[in-house]
RNA sequence: GGGCCGGUAGCUCAGGGGUUAGAGCACACGCUUGAUAAGCGUGGGGUCGAAGGUUCAAAUCCUUCUCGGCCCA
């Protein structure tokens, strides 16, 4: 006999949430929704006047579309701020940009050079005006990319770097710093064009391979108080740039090479390589002076260079080792030392770890003008720079060797062995080789002339000079008061002023870093690091306002005019900055000082961002400091850095309390990408093709404090792992349909299986909040991911599915379990909108229309006494059984005995009698999906199962002994039937 | 070349001296056909980057190497 259709009268979810999310159409709708009721400004009204927390958001460069590196770190920025505004606190977020620099010139730039238009016949404030219009295009398409992004921003007043009044701060904090005596005027050497009388960056130099002379230089050396034998003797320096020797200034040595001092022997003739040894002693040597050269290969090459010059061959006897060491005091003289004075100057030896013995002598000539490792050096050492070498390449007149020379110093003739530097050497006895040498130099990319390195002057910030203006920290601010000892009045009257670096490192010390390397990192570099040069020779940036005495140079300091100059820029930004506006401050003094035309380094920009814009009152919602910067790990130099140095220098402490850092994407197989690669994802591909809530979850899966990865695959997962979620919230809504409030039953009058959820709950929401607070966003996802598929899933709304399904609608066993959906369900959508900010949205719609936004609501009120350890031991325990059971029930279906667990028959027989009575009193066939559960004890483990002897209900499905023959119904199916069609 | 950091299943991640290394997803097989382009179950899958060392015991601590990353040179 067949069975009735009972499908009408069960009571299946409904609901129109679709189970294709289709986010590349539906995300860009939901953001028109929240930009049509501004959820930005409607979160500010909700949260007003509550505790705040402050982020401040560091300034993308203002260049290109979003990649996948803005992409995760917005999304992690996104998501802090709304954790955080979840949790009840007002948590503002000002987007910014970086829009000064070099890069947006040099496109500026590409764009003249396409039309065969020359920048410098463009006046100035036109030029940055086409920089400004530049950055703010880039600005808008950035600002859309991140708003389809779904980041929640201020995008109505974001803040950027080239706005008047930013520009006016950045003035205003330079002269802060200007005022406290803390800039001063150095040098260092920079790439320099010598035919276009300029310094270039990195970015405007090119290599190419040329033709250089090499030369061999000996500079006798007059004092070695370590190894007296030498002097007399002669170090040999190599180099390819015979110009620089004019300017020499000391001799570097490996602390750690091994030296030879050789005998410099001189046959009669030039003899083959092969045949030395063979004709050795028919030769006439000679010899001629001591040379000291690294005892390795080199002396051999040298060897050759000599003979080559020379014409015969040349053999340098060794006769007495030496270590880098032995070389400490020793002192030489300049080759030219005869011309008397900056020539008559002893020429240290200095110990520099970046000598090397792979090309050269081992000994390495220093002249700091010219070299970046020659200037460290011998700034180390006391020894400045010189400026022998003017703007146009040529050496200044007055200079005692080669002054007034016509060739610039790029000039191959006067590098030449037989040029001018060459036979000077060589009449002093000095040269001992000279040829030509092949390599790949820079260039200038526009003239394609070569460059050469040259000290400038530029304005410094020092590290290590005392801030009297800022005020020492006690010990007991430095935590030292319980290290050990009595405290000292001396030390402490000692530990006065701090140095920049000093003040920095104790910041460093005192802020939370997540991860905690951080600090590391950014320690190891704060301590190392040079002073900090503030100029640039550009035109595209705040300049730096300062006007320097011609005569004492020493740069101005009047408050008077700093105001006037601030004010300006407020009004008219950096093209205020003219001569005109200098003779308006300076009136007849205007002549007495040169004004500054170099402009500032964009890290002090993005270094003041802090005053900008959490200082200035511009957006009232925030306030100075900021808890907390969230950048990549490359910002410990950039960013974190500028505005640590910046607000240490005017303020005495960090800007921030806390830094969180990302690692960086790489391509599925774990390598970086690159363009060139063709291996790089674009965000806005992904956007289209899965959507950005899939972008988001997997931005906020990953262990994003390290590398991490993306690809096809891993999106593949990631949008698997969504549509768990999804599918899981389209079940909750199908069930909670027609939901009324009347069905509400107490908490106390709930079953066990659902005060489990409910304990579930109570314990996710504190390990939620935990994760949110070490901004543990993976976990944060795994554990929300875990209970769905886990706990809910798999678990409780399996075994309830035939009370909401076969229930009458007002039992209490259903009423019970849709009560504890409702409160998962405000749970979840709740837990998720940080995540899943379009699709949390679109489910909270779907179920209350007219409620607003999921997004202005609060952490879930979830009652902490909820959780219920021994409910958890118990429900653990039918849980394990559970596994057990089924691993039988695998069996028995593998031999096609039973189709469905639900026929089935399951006998446990126990010894642990503590567990029989742990399971009293709940229903473990319902629990287990089966049957019919029998449970006793015995003095054995035995667990049975078998196909059940009882008839299946046609409605519900569950087999059981009270079933009507004639209705196929059982005894509770029985009851709702009737009721049902009464409806 | 230097500073800092990382490498656990096909994928994303737990575990940070102590049973037989776990989870979710993917995959295979099966059940269900009342979440159905869904749901449930079972299963296979690992030299914990490699090699040494310390220890009664190492994925875990140490050294070296290797691969990869960021920042410098």
């Amino acid at each position: 006999m067949s069975a009735p259709d009972y499908r009408p009268t069960v009571f299946l979810p409904k609901t129109d949430f679709p189970m294709k999310a289709g986010l590349p159409e539906r995300e860009p709708q939901i953001l028109a929704k929240w930009q049509a009721a501004d959820l930005y400004g409607q979160l500010r009204a909700a949260r007003k006047g509550r505790e705040k927390f402050i982020f401040h958001d560091g300034p993308p460069y203002a260049n290109g579309d979003m990649h996948i590196g803005h992409a995760l770190n917005h999304i992690l920025k996104d998501a802090v701020v709304r954790t955080q505004t979840l949790l009840g606190k007002d948590a503002p977020y000002v987007p910014g940009w970086d829009c000064h620099g070099l890069p947006i010139e040099w496109k500026v730039e590409e764009a003249y050079r396409a039309k065969k238009q020359n920048k410098d016949e463009v006046p100035a404030a036109q030029f940055r005006a086409e920089c400004r219009a530049y950055a703010q295009h880039w600005v808008d398409v950035q600002a859309s990319q991140l708003q389809r992004l779904g980041i929640n921003a201020d995008w109505q007043k974001p803040y950027l770097t080239m706005d008047f009044e930013a520009e006016a701060t950045i003035v205003s904090e330079l002269l802060k710093v200007a005022e406290s005596g803390y800039l001063y005027r150095g040098a260092k050497p920079v790439m320099w064009s010598p035919v276009e009388k300029t310094a270039l960056a990195e970015a405007e130099v090119e290599y190419h391979d040329i033709t250089s002379t090499q030369i061999d230089v000996a500079f006798e050396i007059v004092e070695a108080p370590n190894a007296p034998e030498l002097v007399g003797a002669h170090a040999v320096i190599w180099t390819t740039t015979p110009w620089t020797i004019p300017v020499n200034q000391g001799i570097a040595y490996g602390p750690d090479v091994a030296y030879a001092h050789c005998q410099l022997l001189l046959a009669d003739r030039l003899i083959a390589d092969a045949e030395r040894d063979s004709v050795w002693g028919q030769i006439d040597w000679s010899e001629s002076g001591r040379y000291l050269v690294a005892d390795n290969h080199l002396r051999a090459e040298l060897e050759k260079r000599i003979t080559k010059l020379l014409g015969v061959t040349a053999f340098l006897r060794p006769d007495g080792e030496y270590n880098g060491r032995d070389l400490v005091g020793a002192v030489a003289h300049h080759p030219m030392h005869h011309l008397g004075g900056f020539f008559a100057t002893p020429r240290p030896f200095l110990p520099g770890e970046f000598v090397t013995t792979d090309q050269g002598t081992g000994l390495v000539h220093m002249a700091p003008d010219h070299g970046e490792d020659d200037f460290a050096l011998c700034k180390a050492h006391g020894i400045n720079p010189v400026f022998a070498v003017e703007a146009d390449g040529r050496y200044r007149a007055d200079w005692l060797w080669l002054g007034g020379e016509a060739k610039n110093v790029i000039n191959p003739n006067l590098n030449a062995p037989d040029g001018p530097i060459c036979s000077d050497l060589k009449a002093s006895g000095a040269l001992l080789s000279a040829g030509p040498f092949q390599h790949s130099y820079p260039h200038s990319w526009r003239s394609k002339k070569k460059v050469i390195f040259r000290c400038t002057p530029q304005w410094f910030v020092p590290m290590d000079r005392p801030m009297p203006w800022v005020e020492p920290k006690s010990r007991a601010e430095k935590g030292w008061e319980n290290e050990g000892g009595a405290i000292d009045p001396a030390e402490e009257g000692l530990a006065a002023s701090p140095t920049l670096r000093e003040r920095a490192m104790e910041e460093i010390a005192r802020v939370t870093f997540t991860p905690d390397k951080g600090r590391n990192r950014i320690g190891a570099m704060v301590e190392g690091r040079p002073d900090w040069v503030l100029s640039r020779q550009r035109a595209w940036g705040v300049p730096i306002t300062l006007f320097v005495d011609r005569k004492t140079g020493d740069y101005l300091v009047d408050k008077e005019i700093n105001e006037k100059i601030v004010a300006r820029f407020r009004e008219q930004g950096v093209d205020a900055w003219t001569p005109e506006f200098a003779r308006e401050l300076l009136g007849d003094r205007v002549d007495q000082y040169e004004q500054v035309t170099d402009i500032l380094d964009v890290w002090f920009d993005s270094g003041c961002t802090h005053a900008f814009v959490l200082e200035s009152g511009r957006w009232p919602e925030l306030q100075w400091p900021a808890d907390l910067y969230l950048e990549g790990s490359d910002q410990h130099r950039g960013w974190f850095q500028s505005s640590l140095l910046q607000s240490c220098a005017t303020r005495g402490r960090a800007p921030y309390n806390a830094i969180l850092t990302h690692g960086f994407t790489m391509d599925a197989s774990g390598r970086k990408m690159s363009k060139s690669e063709g291996n790089t994802v674009n965000p806005l591909d992904i956007m289209q093709t899965y959507g950005a809530d899939i972008l988001r979850l997997w931005a906020l899966s990953v262990d994003f404090t390290e590398d991490h990865r993306i690809g096809d695959e891993i999106l593949k997962g990631v949008a698997d792992q969504y549509r768990k979620l999804r599918n899981s919230f389209r079940y909750l809504l199908g069930a909670l349909d027609g939901w009324s409030e009347k069905e509400r039953l107490p908490v106390g009058e709930i079953p066990a299986l659902e005060r489990w959820v409910l304990h579930r709950l109570a314990e996710l929401s504190v390990e939620l909040k935990a994760a949110i607070e070490i901004y543990d966003f993976n976990r944060y996802v795994s554990l929300i991911l875990g209970f769905v598929a886990d706990d809910l899933s798999a678990f409780a709304m399996d075994v309830r599915k035939d009370s909401l399904y076969c229930d009458a609608p007002t039992a209490p066993t259903r009423r019970a379990w849709r009560t504890v959906l409702d409160i998962t369900f405000h749970a979840l959508t709740r837990w998720l909108a940080p995540v899943l900010v379009f699709t949390t949205e679109e489910v909270w719609s779907t179920r209350f229309p007219d409620a607003g936004s999921v997004h202005l609501l609060d952490w879930p009120e979830i009652d902490a006494g909820w959780n219920d350890p021994a409910l958890a031991r118990q429900i653990g325990l039918v849980r394990k059984l559970r596994e057990e059971t089924y691993l039988k029930l695998e069996e028995l279906r593998r031999n096609k005995a039973i189709g469905s667990f639900l026929e089935a028959r399951v006998d446990i027989t126990t010894t642990h009698h503590d567990r029989i009575a742990a399971l009293t009193g709940l229903d473990l066939a319902e629990l287990l999906l089966v049957a019919e559960v029998a449970l006793v004890p015995g003095d054995a483990e035995q667990l049975t199962v078998a196909k059940a002897d009882l008839a299946k209900c046609a409605r519900c499905w569950r087999h059981l002994p009270d079933v009507d023959d004639e209705t196929q119904l059982c005894g509770r199916c029985t009851t709702v039937v009737p009721k049902t069609e009464d409806a």
